[in-house]
Parts: structure tokens; sequence; C-alpha cells
DNA sequence: CCGGACTGCAACCATTCGGTTGCATTTGCT
DNA sequence: AGCAAATGCAACCGAATGGTTGCAGTCCGG
């Protein structure tokens, strides 16, 4: 597995998404409306909102004649889940070779 | 505080950057040796180190000629924390709009 | 049933970005 | 001292990216 997470990293690697994903995770909020709180077009947001979901950061509900939409916790906190594992291997593997290196 | 993470994101949001940070997750090594490991030239190796330690994911220890990087580990466990935080509340507000919902 | 609100698709534009080539500079080792 | 190895800087290139405008399609409400 190890299914390269780099896809979710470049949707986080903008600001103007950034600024939908927490509004979304404040309450849910169609394309539309999103527009008329951002400094952006429509067409830009829904943009955004395609490479959110792709990423699973966000999550669609038809209702209607409008999609509203809600960012997922869950994934991101599943996200950070494996930076710590990461993180905490790096600095694992380093330290081990310090201690090899003192041992001489 | 909570200062932006999108640099840090952005620095990750790279294959070939993400293929760095593991090899020097395992041992320290120079700009020029990472090039003969990878199949990009030095220079892009530079730009790609220069970001990393931009973001705060390396660092940069000289020993003569040469200057041997290392991951630092434990700032991407930081982000990992500050992203868990962030996903626990989204989760966290719209578990809560949801019960108010079902009390009507 | 028809008009307005909302979404979807496509072309286009400017900027950023990953990468390369080329050259100058520093620095260690014999 | 002098050569080889390492880094640094700059210009340049093609592809990806965030954004826009314009138009076609769909769907609820009076």
């Amino acid at each position: 597995m190890t299914k390269s997470l780099v896809p979710v990293f470049a949707a986080l690697a903008d600001e103007t998404r950034w600024d939908i994903l927490t509004r979304l995770g404040a309450r849910e909020l169609s394309a539309s409306a999103l527009a008329i709180e951002l400094p952006v077009t429509r067409q830009a947001i829904a943009k955004h909102l395609a490479a959110l979901a792709d990423a699973g950061l966000v999550q669609a509900a038809p209702s209607g004649r409008e999609i509203r939409y809600r960012a997922i916790g869950a994934r991101l906190s599943a996200v950070a889940g494996e930076l710590d594992r990461i993180g905490a291997e790096w600095d694992g593997r380093l330290a081990r070779i310090r201690t090899i290196a003192e041992r001489l």
C-alpha cells in the first residue's frame, strides 16, 4: 500500500482551497454560495471542489437543483496519521545511526 | 498563530521531493550524492533541497567541502498534529450541526 | 409552463514550476 | 601548488495550474 499521498498534498497546497475547506468545515455550502463569499469566480471554485473531492477531502451532497459540499475531517486525520508515522520513523532511524556512530 | 501550513504542503506535493525526503530520512546525503541515485540533475535537486529547507523539513549540515542534509521528522509530526486537530474540529462541528438538525 | 437559479463544459491566458544547460566559485586532497 | 570534486547562480524551456469569460444544459417554483 502506501499510496502516494502526493495528490492530497497537492490539493492542500493552495490558499484558496484552504479557504474553501475551512468554510466547508463549518457548514455545508454549494459552489455558488462559496462564490459569493470568496473573491473568485464560481467556475474557479468548481474546479477547486473537484480537486478536493478527488483527494477525498470533500464530499458532494446533491440536494434538489443545488449540490452542497462538506469537508471530511476524517480524511485529514487519516493523512495526519500517516505523516506522524513517517516522521517518527525518520527520527528513529537517524537516532539509531547516531547511537551506532557514538559507539565507535 | 496557525501560520499558513500551505508552504509545507507545497513542498510535500511533489514526487521527486518525497523521493529525496525518504532517502534523507534513512541517511544523511549531499546534493551530489542524491543526484547519483535520482534520475534528475544535481541543480534540480539543489532547488528541491532549498524548498524543503524553507519548509523546515530538511536541515543542512556543512561538512568540509560538501553539505549533507537530513530529514526532520519532528517537523513532519508537528504538521501532522495540526492536521489532526483541524480534522477533528471539522467533524466535531458537522456532528454538532447534525445533532441540532435531528432535534427539530 | 416558463423564467431564473444552479451546474457543467470548453477555450483561452498569465504565471508558476520542475527541469536542463552552462559557467563561475569555493575547497579539499595529494 | 594544482587538479578534481562540490556548491552556487542565472538564463531558458515546456508543462501544469489557478483563473477568467462565454455558453449550453438542467431543474425547481410561481
